[in-house]
This record gives structure tokens, sequence and C-alpha cells, in this order.
DNA sequence: CGACCAATTTGGTCAGACCAATTCTAACTG
DNA sequence: CAGTTAGAATTGGTCTGACCAAATTGGTCG
């Protein structure tokens, strides 16, 4: 993911990790950047710099004397997506609590681009919906289409804030999801009814709704998401006794 | 703000600045890392620094060939703050996303404290609210209380997806709100409702009305907001005016 | 006009040095 | 023995100058 080639962003990826897995008490001293660099073989410069780096993203702070490590809650999200890979298996509690903001910003988000938008982009989500609605069975189509439609709402509503926002979280865990091969499973029933919800939504311009209903979407999510990691964690247990036993 | 009094933070300010305020166009290359270090009459360890942090904003791409500056609405929110005072009044519409935003995870907040909380912890949230009605009249002690109000529902809440935005965008803006002397005024008979509104939302237990209310004491401080904006506005014209008549 | 090659520029990294401020240590004192 | 304090060692901040590999640029040639 952040192996930018460099190596004073691989020594920032490693610091991050430790830090992150608390290796360092919060408040305790980090090693100096001398014996940092000569602990990744490196010159102290490119330890400036990923240091640099880890302060930005709120892990540490740097000041005459020393770099202290600061409270996980007191970073940027930036951290989220590491956080998340720094087990084998992401923290059930964490995905959750993510998709219950992203639902939250993406309810906001449905809400403010049906106040604004124009007819035409009206008419394009409709015929977005309808295209929802075709790709019912097949996950990934449906998948891309849904994103599509998120993407085309944020366009219209127009919110810098909730984008950027946006940017972090996706950038930081749906990258995060693909690479762990947690693959949700919803009921096309569920999905049928999303669709039709949103066409009505969309048909009487009632943003309330559109919003309550993505929501609720987002809450189905997060359950067929903590299953798919159930079953992701089982499978890896599994794995991890098969590997202590083969030896 | 970001004045960490070091040469590589004021570089990394300044350019920010400059970007933000689109002195780069989009994909254009920043200068080379020699002319910076010349420009700013610093070594080139300092600006590589700078362009780290600056990486990490995501306002900027260093590659082998050159840097190159990133749409705004690819960055992190970090940049939010600064965004706003790049101009000496901040941007009204940008303001307003924020608030809206702010008010959505606010409310999000609430609703999971409150389906979370302990006997005790209601008990505790009642006495908060309690004494916010007392302190209507005065806008600082209400400020603050309504400040711990929401922080004690963050931490029952205990949402670190939110916890992490949340510090992001207040770092970002009530810190710059406060420095540019902006203060909504907000009419006492409304905060007698959003008190009222609260008392029974906690007293029946009310996830939703709690949710609802806080969302609408953001709408209310919208507006509240907006107008002190524009009072701003006017006063910095005339001041602006009057600097050019006197000179 | 387009393809290709060489000179230049650019970022990535290193080594070694100096300063000011902090931190640590140990001697000194009441 | 506790508390203070002066000095030594450590630490971050910065600079200079150097080298490499990759990318950019500019000119040349077909």
């Amino acid at each position: 993911m952040s192996a930018n080639s460099t190596i004073s962003h691989e020594i920032a990826s490693l610091l991050r990790d430790e830090i992150l897995r608390s290796q360092y008490r919060r408040g305790e001293r980090l090693p100096s950047e001398r014996d940092l660099a000569a602990r990744f073989n490196a010159s102290r410069g490119a330890v400036r710099e990923a240091l640099s780096q880890l302060e930005q993203l709120g892990l540490i702070r740097i000041l005459p004397g020393g770099a202290r490590v600061q409270a996980i809650d007191a970073a940027s999200i930036a951290i989220l997506g590491p956080l998340m890979a720094v087990n084998d298996v992401p923290d059930p509690l964490l995905v959750d609590q993510f998709l219950q903001t992203f639902g939250a910003l993406a309810a906001l988000t449905a809400r403010s681009a049906i106040n604004k938008a124009s007819n035409e982009e009206m008419r394009n989500l409709q015929g977005m919906v309808e295209r929802l609605g075709k790709h019912a069975g097949d996950f990934g189509a449906m998948q891309t289409q849904w994103r599509e439609f998120l993407e085309y709402l944020a366009t219209i509503a127009d919110n810098l804030v909730v984008r950027l926002i946006g940017n972090d979280l996706k950038a930081q865990f749906v990258e995060q999801m693909m690479n762990l091969g947690i693959r949700p499973v919803m009921k096309p029933a569920t999905i049928k009814q999303l669709v039709n919800s949103l066409k009505l939504a969309l048909a009487s311009k009632d943003a309330e709704l559109a919003a309550t209903t993505i929501q609720m979407h987002f809450d189905d999510l997060r359950t067929a998401v903590s299953e798919a990691i159930s079953l992701k964690q089982a499978s890896y247990q599994k794995q991890a006794v098969s590997g202590l036993a083969g030896q």
C-alpha cells in the first residue's frame, strides 16, 4: 500500500505499524533519530523525513529532546487503514464503526443531493437506480454500479467536507477490505427492497426517504460484513492451526 | 497555527497556502527542491521535509522527475483549516458544509451513545443538559457546557472513526472560527427548545429523538454562523475601504 | 515530422558537521 | 539523606556537499 519505494516511506510505514501495535506506550519517547538511522541502516535525513510524516499523521509529536508517541485516538483518520491492516483479520468492531460512519455520511449526501438536484440530474439518478436493479444478482457489477451511484450523489451534493472525509475513508477502507478478500453477501430480496425504496424516493423527490433508505442499506451491510469477517476469522484460525500442525 | 517554529514547517505552511490559493494549477510541477531551497534560503533537507508533509496531506505527489500538485478535493481533511484561513473571511459555503457534516456526525454519536449508555451515564447526561439549560443566557459558558456534553456523548458512543474525524474537524474548525472572532448568536428561545427536547429524549431514552434534536440544533447553528460571517464580511470590507482611503 | 540519443535536471540518499535546547548525571550543599 | 545545581552527554534542527538512478529536455538525424 504505502510502498512508495522510498526508504523514508518504508521507515515511516514500519514505525507507524509498531506504534499502532502499541509497541510504544503513549507519551513514551521514540528512539533517537540517530538510533533509528542505525537500526534501519539509513541516513538521519531519511529517518527525519519518516518522522515528519508520522507527525503529520498525528501519531507522534517531535520536539527538542525527543519524539513522543501520541494517543491513537488523537491521530488523523489516515491511520485507519493501517490500523485495520495490522492484524490478519480486521477488527470487526472497527469495521462496524467504519460502516456506521460511512452510512451516516452517505445518507447526508443523498439528502443534500436530492434537495439540490436539477431535473436532468434526477433523471440520471433514476436511470442509475434502474440499472442497479437489473444487476441485483451479480455482486461485482452491483458493487460497481452502487459505487458509481454514490459517487454521482456526491457530485451533486458537492460538499467538500464530506468529500474529503470520504476520500480518506474510502482509501482506507474499501481497498483494505478488498485486499483481505472480505466479500459481504446480501440477500437479493434486501437489494430489491433497497432499489424499490430508492425509486420511490427519487420519484417523489423525497430527500428524507432517500437518506433513511441509504442509512438502512448500510445497516444491512454492517451485519453482512460482520458475518463475512467471522467467516474469514474462522478460516484464518483453521489455517493457523494446520500451519502449526504441519511443523 | 502550524508554526512549530521549525523551518521545514514554515516552508510547508507557505507552500500549502500557495497551493490552496491555487497558485499552481493541478498537475503542474512544483519548483525543484533545489530551487525551493534557494527561494526559502534553506537547505534541501528542510525543503524535503516540508514536501514530505505536503505529500502526507495529499496536496502533492512526489515522484522522480518532480513533485506534482494534486486536486484539492483529493487531499486529506487536514487541509480544511488552512483552506478556511487563506482568506480573511472564511468561505461561508465551506463553513456551512462543515457544520452540516459535523451535525450529521454529532447526531450519529448521540444516537449510538444513548443506545449504549448505562444508567449512570444517562444520569450524568441528564445532569449536563440540566446545567446546559441554566446557562442559556451566557454564550461562553453555554458553549463550554455544550462542548463538554458532546464530548461526553462521544466518550459513551466510543466510535473511533467518528472520533478521529472529529479530531480533525474540531482542530480545523472551532479554532479557526475563534481566531477569526466569529460568534454566532442564537435566540434564547431556540436554546430553551433544544434543552427541552434533549431532556425529553434522555428521559424516554429515545435515541432517534436525540439525534434529530441535535441535527436540528446544528441546522440552527448554520444559519446563525452564516449571519455572523456576513457581519464579519461587511465589517472587513468597510475596514478595507477605509484602509484604502487612508493611504 | 517523428524517432532516437545524449546532456541536463530531478528526486533519493548518504556522510559529516555545528548549534541550541533538553535531559541526564553526579557532585555539592543544607 | 534530600534537594539543588552545574556540567556533560544526548537530542532535534539545519547546513553543506556529494553521488546515483530515473526522468525530462533538447537537439540531431533519418
